[in-house]
Parts: C-alpha cells; sequence; structure tokens
RNA sequence: GGUAGGGUACCGAAGUGGCCAACCGGGGCAGACUGUAAAUCUGCUGGCAACUGCCUUCCUUGGUUCGAAUCCAAGCCCUACCA
C-alpha cells in the first residue's frame, strides 16, 4: 500500500482534517496497518474475500481505499485455518489496502433459520453443507485476528424491525456482555476493534448501548441495527439517536449503509465509513447508479442508447462501451455485463465520497449538499424519468 | 398418388366434451434488492376494462351437442414412410 508520501501513523490514529460548520460532517484520516483511509469513506463489500466481479486492481483503479469481507462465510469457506496458512487475508485476496472484518453478527440476524442464540454466541448450521458450527465473541476474535484483517468488528446482535422493547433490551444487553467478552480477546498485531451499537428505534436504548460501549473505549464505533427492513425517516432517526453519545475524536461507521441519499444525510451527522452491497448487487441485478439515480439499465428503453451508462463517468466501463451493449450483456447474462456495471457503480459510490470529502475540506459541502439534493433522486434518474414518460 | 402422424398464444409444448383465456418452459416486459445463503427473487405476458367484469381465441369452413381447443365432415398446410 503506497502511503503517498505521508509519514506512518500508529494504527487506530484518527485525525480530523476538517469539519464542516453547518452539519455534523467531518473528513478525516484514519491509520491502519495498512495505511491510511480518507473518511468519510465507503467501503465495498466482499464478502467472501472478494468484491463480486472486480479484481483487486480494478477495486484499486475505481479508488476503493478499503474493503469489507465477512467471517462468518470465511470460516465456513475456506476455513479461516486455511486463509492463515495462505498468509492471512490481505495476501490471500491479493489486496494490501486496508480490511474491515465483519464478525458474523449479522449473519446472527440474517441466517436466522439456521441458527440457535445462546448465552455465549450463536449455533449455527452451516449453509453450505448443514455442519454445525459455532460463532461467539471468542470464536469471532479468534477468527478475526486469524484472518488478520486491520479493523475487527465485535460480536453483536441484530435485531428486525420492528422489535419489541423487550427484545431490543436484550439484544442491546447481549451486544454489551458480548462486546466485553470481545474486547479481553487478542487481537492481530495493529488490528483495530470497534463496538457496534444496537437498540432498535428505541433512543433510550441507543443511548445506554452507546454509553456503555464508550465506557470499554473502542478504536471507533458503528452503529448497527439499522437498515434492518424499517422505513427511511426511522432508519435515519435510529442512527441520529446513537451518534450523538459517540466521541468526536474516533471513527464512526454505519454498517450496511446504504442508498446514496442515507450516506449523504449520514455523513451530515457526522458519520465516516459506509459499506454496503448495494452497489454491487444492483449492478448484477441490472439497476445502474448515476449522480442523477439509478436507474434499471436492463429494460428495454435502453436497447439501442449508445451513451455511456452515465454520462460524463470517467469510469472505464462509461469511457468504453454504451448502455446498449451493457443492457445487451445482461440480457444474454454474460459475464462482462455484471462485471463492466459492478465497475461502474462501486466508481460512483467512491466517487460521492471523495466529493463529499473535497466539499467539506473546501467548506463547501453546503454548496454540494444543495446541488446534490436538487439533482439526485432515489425514485431513479432523470434520464430514466424521461424515457418512461416519453415512450 | 397411398398410408400414418400432426397443425394450440412470440417460440417450444401440455390439454383431447363442461372446473379453459387455456398447465409448464423459453423469450419478452416490469418490479424488488441496504454489516451478500442473492449473476437472485417476485409479478405480468390474447384484447379491453381494471377487487371477483366483458369481448375475441386453440389452421379454415361447416356440422353434432345444453355446451367443443377437445367429437364428425370437407379443405389447406406440415412431417415420416411407401410408390
Amino acid at each position: 500500500m503506497s502511503f503517498e508520501g505521508q509519514i506512518a501513523k500508529p494504527p487506530g490514529t484518527f485525525e480530523v482534517v476538517a469539519t464542516d460548520a453547518r452539519s455534523h460532517a467531518r473528513a478525516g484520516v484514519l491509520w491502519t496497518a495498512h495505511g491510511p483511509v480518507e473518511t468519510p469513506v465507503f467501503m465495498p463489500v466482499g464478502t467472501k474475500a472478494t468484491v463480486k466481479a472486480l479484481s483487486p486492481r480494478e477495486l484499486a483503479e475505481v479508488g476503493t481505499q478499503i474493503l469489507l469481507a465477512n467471517t462468518y462465510h470465511l470460516m465456513v469457506r475456506p476455513e479461516v485455518e486455511t486463509i492463515a496458512k495462505c498468509g492471512g487475508l490481505h495476501r490471500f485476496m491479493a489486496w494490501d489496502g486496508p480490511i474491515l472484518t465483519d464478525s458474523g453478527g449479522f449473519q446472527v440476524f440474517s441466517l436466522a433459520g439456521i441458527r440457535k442464540v445462546t448465552e455465549s454466541g450463536v449455533r449455527f448450521q452451516s449453509h453450505v453443507d448443514g455442519k454445525a458450527l459455532f460463532l461467539g465473541p471468542v470464536e469471532a476474535m479468534a477468527a478475526q485476528r486469524g484472518l488478520g484483517s486491520d479493523i475487527a468488528m465485535c460480536f453483536d446482535e441484530c435485531v428486525a424491525w420492528p422489535a419489541t422493547r423487550e427484545t431490543a433490551c436484550q439484544t442491546v444487553d447481549k451486544t454489551l456482555s458480548w462486546a466485553a467478552i470481545c474486547k479481553e480477546q487478542e487481537r492481530a498485531p495493529g488490528q483495530l476493534f470497534f463496538g457496534i451499537v444496537q437498540g432498535s428505534a428505541f433512543p433510550e436504548l441507543r443511548e445506554r448501548c452507546a454509553r456503555g460501549l464508550v465506557a470499554m473505549d473502542f478504536d471507533g464505533y458503528a452503529v448497527g441495527g439499522v437498515s434492518v427492513g424499517e422505513p427511511e425517516p426511522v432508519l435515519l432517526q435510529g442512527i441520529r439517536d446513537s451518534v450523538g453519545w459517540l466521541p468526536e475524536e474516533k471513527p464512526r461507521y454505519v454498517m450496511g449503509l446504504g442508498g446514496p441519499g442515507q450516506i449523504v444525510e449520514s455523513v451530515r451527522m457526522g458519520v465516516d465509513m459506509f459499506d454496503c452491497v448495494m452497489p454491487s448487487r444492483l449492478a448484477r441485478h441490472g439497476t445502474a447508479f448515476t449522480a442523477k439515480g439509478p436507474y434499471p439499465v436492463k429494460n428495454g428503453a435502453y436497447r439501442e442508447d449508445t451513451r455511456p451508462v452515465e454520462e460524463g463517468c470517467g469510469c472505464y466501463c462509461c469511457r468504453t462501451v454504451s448502455r446498449a451493449y451493457v443492457r445487451h450483456l445482461l440480457n444474454v447474462k454474460e459475464i462482462l455485463g455484471v462485471h463492466l456495471l459492478t465497475l461502474h457503480n462501486v466508481h460512483r459510490y467512491l466517487a460521492i465520497m471523495r466529493e463529499m470529502r473535497a466539499a467539506i475540506i473546501a467548506g463547501a459541502l453546503d454548496a454540494w449538499h444543495e446541488t446534490w439534493t436538487q439533482t439526485w433522486s432515489a425514485e431513479g434518474s432523470a434520464d430514466h424519468r424521461l424515457v418512461s414518460v416519453g415512450s
């Protein structure tokens, strides 16, 4: 990893380089064992040690700074020990930059059908071969240590929405007690460690969880348990209810977010880090993201549209091929279509983050945000709306 | 020319007297997707109208029947074999 002339700082160092006057947004640098991460940052999701359809070279090309990988999936296949024997996760997947590993806590939630939660962790049935697996705070930390990620996450319990106050309260209790156990575990050299705030849609539970974690002193703090099916206002409020209790001098990360609009709002609330499968998954499913909003490029309306996927975009996909071609490739299920569109979507997400960071540093986030609000539509890009109305 | 089999919606293919606007697959059209059991899943696909409605369909024409994609007759076309 090139440190680009900067003098390396100890892992965990988080420097806030600029703060926005009109919101809680800030631009920072988080130092990891594999170099600095400029925030706000979006982390493409590489669950199984790969961001689906993108090579390490392409990830770097679109400006990826840090990736997310998943402990549970890598435990199942190829097994953590295998990766350790292959020189650790970075070498295994040929990615020299920082990597954050999710603890598997989210799989406790998403694989609900094949698990049983106990005091000390969760008994899973492998979703691949049905084999019995156990994942708790001890196991999750050992696994992340074996993987050698730059940032390890607490093993938490995520709860579906809506949750009763009682259920949410129990998940906060469990998340806190597991966090304490996680904290006692050994970590890889230079490995940072983040706590995760739960509490569903209850502000006082969010507060209690956040305060409890802050008292344990983590390198950074995540907001979990959002984007689990709740309406957007509830989602944003959950973030608001959590972020306010987290220290200014530590990085803040909202897990699983999200739509570009949600990310932009969260940055303004003071969130520094994001991850989401949306750009990569929606690319595979035929939706293109643009600065104006998403649009279904697989739709028949683009059959003969010779414009690039996004006009004015500098990514390889947009510099090289037309949306008609991308649509065709997706339509006939050729892997190149998925590849090109994933490249574009991830590029789009990262470009938004770079723009915001530059605007914060320039003291111009307000102006940027105003333009953003005027051009962005979560319902679809202007191009798409125009085509839809016209045909 | 003879014998046998067959002609069903964009394509393939079920159905062989009423529960049929007609199974299923492909194709087409659209939608969903937020710490990835997801290159996945869902819906629509005769016309019109649009909570359970109406109209026109199963090669064509005529017939049997209360009722036909389904039975009968003739014609047209396709396939295989025989001459």
